[in-house]
DNA sequence: CCTACCGATCGGTAGG
DNA sequence: CCTACCGATCGGTAGG
């Protein structure tokens, strides 16, 4: 039960990241937990109700277990940054950057859920590097996070994951736009 | 008519950059330019026609009339990214990375036009930088491009332009993973 | 360039 | 959790 619809939620998020929000069918992620389309909507009310059930779950994955900062907040930061780049080589790219793209103000409530994704996920990221004391640490995250997300344009065209990696390397050395460690 | 070609082109574009691959329908398109959906098929055989027709047209405005790198690279390179970051933050997304997200190998066609638009737009970038001696080009080049497509997701989610702003600047001064101009 | 239509699929519901 | 269905919409075509 609790496995079926952590199940559900995990298949949505694969169909989110690989066909966004309208190209997701709620008949294929039905096939794909092997449940009939109508039995869904036992579990959740609509499609658009999925968009926050699968961003909490990727925020949750995202930071849970993560190394303290207060006690290194370095290996906080390579940890976090190698866990987004990782998700982003093994899956070519990033569900909450295809349903930014994707969920428009006739999905209001999955728009706000996107919107709260990268801003917790920035904060995150933010608090990390303010006990390392990088100046201006939310504009700093912004920036991390702006390149990693470009960087997945060149995974899913060209396959060409260097792009990835060297935001990885440039993210852990923080030489971002002149703040370098 | 061939104003009215460019017209649907035009407005096929801001489908696409609004709703993706998916999302725009032809029906929509349609009803934009003034026509019945079944006359849009005289001009375009197909739906996925469509995505190189409007990257097409992109790259063209993009780089048309730019000024001559062999005379004045950093005017060149300042005129290009000035360019593609005004169209962000005017239309708040980019075309070319909703359409990357957006085509799979259903649409084998759109997915090459869409392969090819990103390499030889980060080609031309790439070209000015190496008149400038910048080392790296290629790998610059497509860096500073996620960097300023990464950075439509904060346009996108929460209407941010800054991190754009700073992907500019950043931009102009090659003072990207540490090559500094 | 239109009307009229095709089969397929969409999100969602009725009713058991 | 299912079968069976709803109206709406999709890309695309026939035929004029």
């Amino acid at each position: 039960m609790k496995t079926t619809l952590r199940k559900i939620v995990m298949e949505a998020r694969e169909l989110f990241r690989e066909h966004g929000y309208d190209g997701a069918s709620m008949q294929d992620l039905a096939a794909r937990v092997g449940l009939k389309k109508a039995s869904l909507y036992t579990r959740f009310p609509n499609k658009e109700a999925l968009v926050s059930e699968v961003l909490t779950l990727t925020l949750e994955e995202t930071l849970k277990g993560l190394p303290d900062p207060r006690e290194d907040w370095q290996l906080a930061w390579q940890t976090l940054i190698g866990r987004i780049a990782k998700t982003f080589e093994t899956r070519k790219r990033c569900v909450g950057l295809h349903l930014a793209y994707g969920v428009t103000s006739v999905t209001p409530e999955a728009q706000a859920a996107v919107s709260q994704f990268f801003n917790v996920l920035r904060e995150r990221m933010a608090d990390i590097l303010r006990l390392g004391g990088i100046p201006q640490p939310d504009s700093a995250a912004a920036d991390i996070l702006a390149q990693l997300e470009g960087a997945t344009l060149w995974i899913t065209t060209s396959g060409d994951v260097e792009p990835l990696r060297r935001a990885v390397k440039s993210a852990s050395r923080l030489d971002v736009f002149g703040r370098k460690i």
